[in-house]
DNA sequence: GTAAGGTCTGACAGCGCTGTAAGGGTCAAG
DNA sequence: CTTGACCCTTACAGCGCTGTCAGACCTTAC
């Protein structure tokens, strides 16, 4: 399928497939014409880079993990790299939600002293 | 005092007091060979938009609670938008501590289900 | 007078993602 | 063949902050 039916069909704009296929998480043959050709297969792929990016990665970061995403939906094959990888990725989370914590923290006592 | 000296000792880089100068949050005096002065008072402003921004809060939105923060620290004087503009600080950090503890749930569900 | 060290302005770079616009082919239906 | 819908590439913009570099002037002290 061509870039448009692929963007409707998983709601990933035009820009981003083309820029996902530059950062190299994406493929596609290619028309005669040039035209850029989608099978299902990249459109499974295009719909995990959708869902780890959901859970904040990186373009980069989904990019190492992707070779290691090969099944369904939250199911991933064994990658070595796989586990190691989600685990550094949700410390980072726990890192920003406390600095954020952190911040609220110091705001509430400022909103307090305010009264 | 000199920019440099100011930034020694508010630990703020020049880069960054010339950028909150062009900002709108500092505007020291001019000596006649056009470097920037400083009085003790823009020290101390200094020092609250570092104490704000701690609390993750952008330029602009310190620009418009400095006009409020004329007392010492956590002390503010009552000024109308000020409770206001804390109260929305504090929604927009629960909001990205939301969204990512939204991602944690996502990765720690990946990450179990790699066992 | 000279040299070192401080300051000035202006501008480029980068982070990660996204929109948009320009200029120009391709394809399918009428 | 023409038209409209789609596609291509390249590149600029913006978010908010920060570092750094270049080219040039000021100041202080020897």
């Amino acid at each position: 399928m061509k870039i448009g039916e692929l963007a409707r069909r998983t709601g990933v704009s035009i820009r981003m497939l083309r820029y996902y296929e530059g950062e190299g998480l994406l493929a596609p043959q290619r028309t005669d014409a040039g035209y850029r050709d989608y099978g299902p297969e990249e459109e499974q792929t295009v719909r995990r880079i959708k869902m780890l990016g959901a859970a904040g990665m990186t373009l980069e970061t989904i990019q190492r993990l992707l070779p290691c995403v090969r099944n369904n939906d939250p199911a991933f094959t064994p990658c070595n790299e796989l586990r190691r990888i989600l685990a550094q990725q949700v410390g980072l989370i726990d890192e920003r939600i406390e600095t954020l914590s952190q911040s609220r923290t110091i705001l509430a006592g400022y909103l307090a002293s305010v009264n």
